[in-house]
RNA sequence: GGCGAGAUAGCUCAGCUGGUUAGAGCGCAUGAUUCAUAAUCAUGAGGUCCCCAGUUCAAUCCUGGGUCUCGCUACCA
């Protein structure tokens, strides 16, 4: 294994045009903030670096939506993520941002360097232009008609009620989203870095150099190169961001998933001076943490522009986690579908500690999770009250009640006491290569055995009583009790530090270095402890009822804007005659199968009255065959024919669609004869 | 459609290169205990390891096929 002399931890940077949510802290930064302490607290010479990413058109978009500069807008954002961080604990070396202006001295110099050495390649293309906002508009900023399910508001990329993928030039109607004006072509230059030609180099530093990293980064990046990569674009036609750094590329930014990553060596220069030492030497080790969703631009992109460079150094790992949802749903920053940091710390002042491990043991390290309210009052009340805060209570107050305070001696040990020890010390090495292979659940587990071995102990050794018969032992007892309450501090505080530091005071003692952890000497005899108070304290329901009230009203909003968003206007007047041309029937479904390779169409027997006819339904993934068997419901009987999938369809099934696209079967009140006329 | 990841106790997850009575935490049951925030400790119940085939003396783990979830990708509609 590779001995490295420096630590360089970067956590994604967390984009400002919103603040910072659980799924952020659990995919990211919890897990960034444990490491980098463990690292400090070995006396590892280690900078976690971080900082707001603040280009970009969503950004602009936000800001002129609200009629502000796109700098207010990230000035807001960076403030409000900055300060989330802090309160939480997350400790940056440095929290820098992508707005300053070494950042853009750095990005630009990157770029010139590769642009002079000729690493990039020039094209020209024909792109959407809004006249009106004078802005090129990427795919999704353009909306329209679905030409296949006639959706009003379907994007320039998809189509969301059908799925369909589109490009812009299928919509109906196509218009901006930034002004409502209609999108014109006009051709533009772009760079591009072609990855096609890295595919070498990927493929031997990963593939072959990486194969321990985690499966799903692994396997992410296999399918990547597999597909065989692509030139990427570099720059955009902006006016937000740094501008790129050649004659005549007026009006053109870097792209920002060009500049973004960049970020990490801007703020590191930021941080210090000899920030080369950890960018340029080999023995330094550099660890991305990032979410799922980031994989190819750390793991494909950023390294190929690192490698054109030339000069920096590769990550030594990338540990990404998958996603965490909320109450079963996916967060969703859009749809104000999240726990907001900033809104949380306003809310449970002193718990920080509690969502830091909750979501730390409820982590999505190997596949998506779900954060449920429920779970967080579990683990609050059964974990940390119950066998940490208890254990560290029970210690404190047993030497506050027989002691005074006072720390006794430690007397002649039992095989008992040493098999204690012992056990504490395995857990030092278990903690340490768990935190080493970046598996975190693990490792807080870990951590929670101190408290665990703590209560065994009391429990098995019963000072209590023993008090009443042999007092010399009690102070043995008691002692380790306390040195375990000491190692507690040591180990908690990658997971938990306003917790550790809260035992540290409780214990009236300075923090312990990581080579103490396992000591039984920790705390002298004859010393004096301070004031004991509860390490937490338990959740009532009521404080979880009310969160999840708070989210329901949250989804009861969003229902009802996506109804308000869906009310189509009403079609144009049509005549009495054109109403009686149609043929509505009230039918019972006499059969219904899946049809084979598809998704959503479901074969079914419906006897109309008139006949027995065959109806294909795009309705497989609302209702089962076995529950459309028998039911009544209403058919359009003299619809054209149509061939679905090489099965032809006599009508279609009348449905009822609201807002979530969820559908519902039209029926008469009571049932009604086969054939009975609909009119 | 192609690809990637996942599917193991009620819940959240471990199970490294095939051989274990298949594990942990929480929850649940029973018992013990009372120093402690009715907290703790012990014991126990609970699993066709997604399904079907195959390779093997032996498969949760390997191979093939399928189902479901999440994601990426693709101008399939």
């Amino acid at each position: 294994m590779k001995e490295f002399k420096r630590y360089l931890i970067t956590s994604a940077l967390p984009y400002a045009n919103g603040p910072v949510h659980i799924g952020h802290l659990a995919g990211v930064y919890i897990p960034s903030d444990i490491y980098t302490r463990y690292l400090r607290l070995r006396g590892r010479d280690v900078i976690s670096v971080c900082g707001s990413d603040e280009h970009g058109v969503p950004i602009t978009i936000k800001a002129r939506k609200e009629g502000i500069t796109p700098q207010q807008v990230v000035d807001r954002y960076h403030e409000i993520i900055k300060n989330a961080f802090a309160g939480l604990g997350i400790k940056f070396d440095i929290y820098s941002r992508t707005s300053s202006p070494t950042h853009r001295v750095t990005a630009s110099d990157f770029f010139r360097k590769l642009y002079d050495e000729g690493k990039f390649i020039e094209q020209t293309s024909e792109q959407f232009y809004d006249e009106e906002a004078q802005t090129f508009l990427a795919d999704r900023y353009i909306m329209g008609t679905c030409p296949h399910c006639q959706n009003e508001r379907a994007y320039g990329d998809q189509c969301e009620k059908c799925g369909s993928t589109l490009s812009p030039d299928e919509l109906v109607n196509p218009h901006s989203t930034v002004s409502g004006a209609v999108p014109v072509k006009r051709s533009t230059s772009h760079w591009y870095l072609p990855l096609n030609e890295y595919d070498g180099f990927l493929r031997e530093w990963i593939l072959e150099g990486h194969k321990e990293w985690k499966s799903n980064v692994y396997g992410q990046c296999k399918s990547w190169l597999d597909l065989g990569l692509q030139p990427r674009a570099v720059s955009r036609d902006l006016d937000w961001g740094i501008p790129v750094p050649v004659e005549g590329a007026e009006g053109k930014v870097l792209y920002v998933w060009f500049d973004a990553p960049i970020g990490y060596i801007s703020a590191t220069k930021d941080l210090t001076a000899d920030w080369e030492k950890y960018w340029k030497s080999e023995d330094t080790k550099m660890v991305h943490f990032i979410g799922k969703d980031n994989i190819v631009f750390h793991c494909i992109v950023f390294p190929s522009m690192l490698k054109a460079h030339g000069e920096y150094i590769l990550p030594e790992n990338v540990p990404a986690n998958e996603f965490l949802n909320l109450e079963g749903d996916k967060i969703s920053t859009s749809q104000n579908w999240a726990v907001w940091l900033h809104e949380y710390l306003e809310e449970f002042p002193g718990k920080e500690d509690v969502l830091r491990y909750v979501l730390c043991a409820n982590a999505p390290e190997t596949k998506d999770n779900d954060f449920t309210w429920k779970d967080y009052q579990a683990r609050n009340n059964n974990e940390l009250v119950a066998i940490l805060g208890n254990f560290v209570n029970r210690a404190l107050v047993l030497t506050k009640k027989y002691y005074g305070g006072v720390v006794p001696a430690c007397g002649e040990l039992t095989d008992y006491d040493k098999e204690t020890i012992a056990e504490l010390s395995g857990i030092k090495a278990s903690l340490e290569a768990n935190i080493e292979a970046y598996r975190f659940r693990e490792a807080l587990k870990d951590a929670m055995n101190f408290a665990r071995i703590g209560n065994k102990y009391l429990a098995d050794t019963e000072p209590w009583k023993v008090v009443k018969t042999d007092a010399e032992r009690v102070k043995t007892i008691l002692n380790i009790a306390l040195q375990i309450t000491a190692n507690i501090t040591i180990a908690i505080e990658p997971f938990m530090p306003f917790s550790a530091e809260k035992i540290l005071k409780m214990l009236a003692v300075e923090p312990f270095g990581w080579d103490n952890l396992g000591s039984m000497s920790l705390i002298a005899a004859g010393h004096t402890i301070g004031e004991p108070s509860l390490l937490f304290e338990k959740i009532e329901d009521d404080v979880i009822e009310r969160q999840l009230v708070k989210l329901d009203e949250i989804r009861k909003a969003r229902l009802a804007a996506e109804a308000a968003q869906n009310v189509t206007e009403q079609k144009a007047e049509i005549s009495f005659d054109d109403f009686q041309r149609m043929d509505i029937r009230v039918s019972t479904i006499l059969a219904a199968e899946k049809v084979a390779k598809t998704k959503k169409l479901l074969k079914l027997t419906v006897d109309t009255g008139i006949d027995k006819r065959t109806i294909v339904s795009g309705i497989a993934e609302h209702f089962t065959p076995e529950e459309l068997v028998g039911r009544q419901v209403l058919v359009l009987v003299n619809l054209a024919p149509r061939e679905l999938k090489g099965i032809t369809s006599q009508g279609m099934i009348l449905m009822a669609e609201d807002a979530s696209g969820k559908l519902e079967l039209l029926r008469p009140e009571n049932a009604v004869n086969a054939g009975a006329i609909v009119g």
